[in-house]
DNA sequence: GCCATGCTTCGACCACCGGCGAAATGTCCA
DNA sequence: TGGACATTTCGCCGGTGGTCGAAGCATGGC
């Protein structure tokens, strides 16, 4: 009796069947940054033909989980709401099976939330808190570096114009599931990353991906941003 | 690139899909209420055969959504965490979609998450605070009346021995959403809101299943649960 | 030891759903 | 108006998965 109200109440089998889908899945993840996207940025994301991403959003449309608005002849997808994102972040959390046994992997989880890479780029909360204030400094705007933003980059080591001609994406943000924030991916990522490394700023650690900021990269990066000069016993190799 | 990356750090698809059949939609929600249950009475409550209800449990299993504790012929089930229990609660609240638009819906939905009936028994933060009282102050008992609930519920005008022979649940816990916690469901607990509206302390709202709580009734449950005598202005028809 | 009970495994059936290519619709641009 | 592009609709196919009855294993009671 008690299930048979619950069941009536709420039915939570339809919504979860439109996440259970991988390629849907694909798409709502991508949404999960906040920005609306165009229905064939989402079937490329996916890896799914534009019929078929096509077929994907009109059922998520109907179950309410994403929003359209129509723009010229593009169609922008965004989640329908904070509580759909809340639904994905809540699910990850329960997908990324913590079989953390030992205090050995406990600590070692808390080195990779703390500062890692992701492919070749810096993600955790360290990387979050980077992309942070490179935007909250001005120099990186809507996915571009500034003017500002080049200056800073070239002290660093970074060749804005060299990376710019790399073929993949330039700056694009890098959503990680344990911070569920932005960090900064692509080329420039790329780039930045090695450049920390290379001035050891941040080292491997023994973690297959986790790294550590050292001393000189806590002084390094307060520097950088501050506009002083960068102390001699950074090491631009 | 980044979707690759998220696609890789997290597969919620596998775990939606879980959730996303009915029956095991209905025998994790049916779980929920945090008591294990045996594997039998789960293919009742969904309403499947037990070979069905043990094909679903076994994939539950290997999802790690519920964990399984031997006991003699019996296997209870239970949620495998609160992560768990998370997920169903969040999936439900953008199951039952809020088309609230106007102030007067919103108000209505205000008085409905206060009080209201589940099908024929008090529901809402009332329904959940009259059953916590029931079971705080000893009367009700591991879905049982005691002695002394017996004679609290005959003061209020309620029959226990003859609502026992109803061919329903006797006094079976009903989840609701709104407050994600038990309250009384079954024949007890429709005997008790019968009374509850018989003797004026609720009565029926404007707003279709909603009940609102009168000054009589603050009263009068203030003096049954005092033990104080019942004041004569509440008629007991 | 035997039977009753609770649960799982097996085998077979059927429905649903995701995939694509091709064609239709709609929108922008010249 | 015609052509390029974005998106949706249509028709078809193949695979996955939910369902049950019957049979197979356990466990507990007598």
């Amino acid at each position: 009796m008690a299930a048979e109200h619950i069941a009536h109440d709420s039915d939570i089998a339809p919504v979860a069947a439109l996440i259970a889908d991988p390629t849907r899945a694909a798409i709502l993840t991508a949404l999960l940054g906040g920005r609306a996207l165009a229905a064939g940025e989402l079937a490329r994301l996916s890896g799914v033909s534009a019929a078929t991403a096509s077929a994907h959003l009109s059922r998520l449309l109907d179950g309410r989980l994403v929003d359209v608005v129509r723009q010229g002849r593009h169609r922008y997808y965004r989640l329908a709401g904070h509580e759909v994102a809340e639904v994905l972040e809540v699910l990850a959390r329960v997908s990324t099976r913590p079989p953390i046994r030992s205090l050995r992997q406990s600590r070692q989880a808390r080195l990779l939330e703390e500062a890692r890479t992701c492919y070749d780029h810096l993600a955790g909360r360290a990387g979050v808190a980077l992309f942070d204030q490179l935007v909250q400094g001005g120099f990186l705007v809507n996915q571009e570096v500034t003017d500002k933003g080049e200056r800073l980059l070239a002290r660093l080591g970074v060749d804005v114009a060299g990376v710019r001609k790399a073929r993949r994406r330039f700056a694009p943000e890098c959503l990680d599931w344990t911070e569920r924030r932005a960090h900064l991916g692509g080329a420039l990522g790329a780039a930045v990353t090695g450049a920390l490394l290379e001035h050891g700023w941040y080292r491997q650690g023994a973690v297959p991906r986790a790294v550590m900021l050292t001393d000189e990269g806590r002084e390094g990066l307060a520097a950088l941003f501050a506009g002083k000069e960068l102390t001699s016993h950074t090491p631009v190799t």
